[in-house]
DNA sequence: TACCAATAATGACATGAATCATTTTATTTA
DNA sequence: TAAATAAAATGATTCATGTCATTATTGGTA
């Protein structure tokens, strides 16, 4: 892995649904009959910060934000697409409710699984609890990445960096529909929207990436990656 | 819980090694049969960013921090004291190295435990792993405040974070011996070294903080409290 | 198709905080 | 105890980025 986490701000889990395989028949079982399945539009709200976390979420479906807000401000912790398990830090009984709230970019559907059942099968079967352990272990390495890359990469560096992620982790082609406002890029890269804006405009006049209506496409990656990696 | 966790820019964990008291007698044999105690000394490096790691640090004894650095750049993630594990999210496979440094602040000394050991361990024992779930995930939340606190704060808030949260947490009196240098205390909060210099001076001019030889004690607690929830 | 609301764009300006240069004060150590 | 080195302090200056005000554009829908 050596120092790589440290270029990149963007955060993007790899599907990690691949942890019932641990599972035996029973305990597979008792998950289904202890969980519902959920539809949500575009824009619905999955889980709200501060509410009691009474399920752990398993996106089956679309595309959806974490972000932390207070009374004025919002910031985007990450955008998780399916495969994704949302609420594992609730396992911990005294981090009872969700210190994030959960919101749809796009039509989706999540497998809601009760906390406690969960709970209950990761105290019971070690194999699964230590695939927990990698997913949070891989959760925090990668914000300890990030972490680093907004306290000293600037601007340029870090919207270069949310761009080259969705293109390379969410969408996989250098050709994308960027479903993202630019408010909603700004609070993903910590920035004002004007900044976003003043950004994404040099970005194209100087033909790193090209924009027709929502589609974004990246021109010249090469030069984007070396901005990302602090240019 | 609530939202207190948006409002403390510095991290430090409470004791941890209580999860030893889940483990087994043959369990807790095979731990203490392949550890090492070794002391450091003050300044001494315990761990070093993107060396393979071999082990999970307990830490016995002292004070120590944890910093990732890229070739001009340090950021501190925390201080942490006796009782605290190091290089869990090692037990990850994939996050084969140390993805920080550590280093004593003060004499210290640490138990390394053979990190192939502790994952088996950790693999047959669920209730040992739920426990160690539960530290990644306190960890994890502390993270989010930290990195929320650090984007949406400004420089006065997230120097009296730490202040508060030295006094609070690491030395439990308002009254203590502060063995971080300003640029340790910068490169904790995020700021450049005259930006902490100048913001000290400014709580000892303002009486919220006075300050005897490396001896901080904090005056208007309450004045202090405002200023770190932002003021 | 026209209206309204949300989003995007742009320029002027303000400002927090970094950087740089220099001086003063502590702390090591020869 | 002096010399050397590191840490702290201070002021001047620069710079990145945020804020505010205004206009243009887009998309949804009445």
């Amino acid at each position: 892995m050596g120092n790589n986490f440290l270029h990149n701000s963007c955060t993007v889990s790899l599907p990690q649904t691949q942890c019932f395989d641990l599972l035996s028949a029973e305990e597979m079982q008792e998950i289904e009959e202890n969980l519902v399945e959920v539809s949500y539009k575009k824009g619905e709200t999955i889980a709200k910060q501060g509410s009691f976390a009474a399920y752990i979420i398993c996106l089956s479906k679309g595309l959806v934000r974490i972000y932390i807000e207070n009374f004025k401000e919002t910031l985007i912790l990450k955008i998780l697409s399916s495969g994704n398990l949302i609420g594992l830090p609730s396992l911990y009984e005294e981090n009872s409710v969700f210190p994030y709230s959960v919101i749809a970019y796009e039509d989706s559907s999540a497998k809601l699984i009760d906390i406690n059942v969960f709970r209950k099968i990761v105290k019971n079967n070690a194999k699964f609890a230590f695939k927990i352990i990698e997913i949070l272990s891989a959760n925090t390495i990668q914000l300890y990445g990030r972490f680093f890359c907004f306290e000293k990469k600037q601007s340029y560096g870090r919207l270069a960096d949310i761009i080259l992620c969705l293109s390379g982790f969410i969408y996989k082609s250098k050709k994308f529909e960027l479903l993202l406002s630019r408010k909603e890029l700004a609070e993903l890269a910590g920035m004002s929207t004007e900044s976003v804006i003043r950004i994404m405009k040099k970005f194209k006049d100087e033909g790193l990436i090209s924009e027709n209506g929502k589609t974004v496409k990246i021109i010249n990656y090469d030069l984007l990656s070396k901005i990302s990696q602090h240019g």
